[in-house]
DNA sequence: AATAAATAGTTCTAATGCGAACTAAATATG
DNA sequence: CATATTTAGTTCGCATTAGAACTATTTATT
C-alpha cells in the first residue's frame, strides 16, 4: 500500500512508540543512576521474597545470558543478592537487600505516577482497547511463527 | 489493579508484542547472514538512488552512533558503498551496490510475505484500529514527556 | 569577511541483547 | 541403580544501543 514503507506502516509503528516509551520511562530511571533493565528488576523483586533467575527472566523478558550480567551489575551496587536454593541445587534465588528494598519503596511511586502521565487522557475503556490490539497482534504473529512448517507448538 | 506486574500491563505487553514481533521478524531475516537492523538498511535503501546518514537514521530508527558501525559492516559484505555528497561536505551517501541490489531484488518480497503472514485473519479496518491505538499511546507519550516541566517543545 | 552556532559523521564507553557452548544438578528412563 | 536427557545459570562472541565527546563542514550573525 504505502511502497515507501519499508516494514508495513503499522509495525513501523509498534516499533516507534515502543521506543518512544522506553525513551520516556529511561528518563525518570536514568535520575536513578540505574539503566532500564535494571530498574525493571529492582520493582519486580519489590514486595516479593526473591525468585528464581529463570523466574525473573520471564517476569523482566531479559534472556538469561543477559541477566547474570544485569544481576551482577546490581549486586556490585549492593541492591541485589544471591542466595542458593535450598530446594534446587541448579537454582539462585535472586532478591533485594534492605538497600534494594529501601530504593525500590522510595522510587516505585514516583515512578508509577511517571508512567501514569502518559494515560492521562485515556479512559478504562481506551485502555482496554489498547491492550486488545497489542495481545490481538501478539498473538498473531505468534500463529504465524507457529504455521512457519514448525511443528514445534507449544 | 494488577499489583504483580512491574509496569502497567498495558505497557508490560508493549514490550511484549514487540518482542515476539522481532524475534518473528529476525527468523527469516538470519536465514540471509543478515542482522535486522542490517536488513532494514538494505530494504530502506532498496528502489532508492542513496541517501544521508541522517535521512536513513530517520527512517530506520536508528541513532546516529549506532549506524556508524552498521553500515560498515554492510559495507564489508559488499552490500552498501558510502560515496561523499557532491553538495555537502558533511554529508556521506549510503547506497546500495549491485550486489546489494541484488540481496533487495531477491528477497524484499519473500520478506513482505513473510511479515504480511502476520495479518492473514486482520480486515482493512482491524489494522487501521491497531495502528490508531499504536499511534495515540505515542503521542500521548510524547505529550507526557513535553509536559515534564521542560520547554523543548518541538 | 570573521566569528559563533549548528549540523553530519565518527569514535568511544558502558550496558544490553541474543544465541551457542559449557557446567553442574535434577529428573527420566531403562 | 546406571545412564540419558533435561534444566538452571554462567560464559563467550558478536552486534546493537544510547549518549557523550570529537572533527570537519556549513550556516548564521554581526
Amino acid at each position: 500500500m504505502n511502497p515507501s514503507s519499508t516494514f508495513p506502516t503499522v509495525l513501523r509503528e509498534l516499533l516507534r512508540t515502543h521506543q518512544t516509551f522506553l525513551s520516556y520511562a529511561a528518563t525518570h530511571v536514568h535520575t536513578l543512576d540505574l539503566t532500564l533493565p535494571q530498574f525493571d528488576i529492582i520493582i519486580t523483586l519489590g514486595n516479593t521474597a526473591g525468585m528464581t533467575f529463570k523466574k525473573l527472566g520471564e517476569e523482566t523478558l531479559i534472556t538469561k545470558g543477559t541477566l547474570t550480567g544485569v544481576i551482577s551489575r546490581l549486586e556490585e551496587k549492593a541492591l541485589v543478592q544471591r542466595v542458593a536454593s535450598e530446594t534446587d541445587g541448579r537454582s539462585q534465588i535472586v532478591r533485594l537487600t534492605a538497600e534494594g528494598e529501601s530504593l525500590y519503596e522510595r522510587t516505585f511511586p514516583e515512578h508509577l505516577a511517571f508512567i501514569y502521565r502518559i494515560f492521562n487522557d485515556y479512559s478504562q475503556e481506551d485502555i482496554a482497547i489498547l491492550e486488545a490490539a497489542l495481545l490481538r497482534l501478539r498473538n498473531a504473529v505468534i500463529t504465524a511463527r507457529n504455521q512457519d512448517g514448525s511443528d514445534d507448538v507449544i
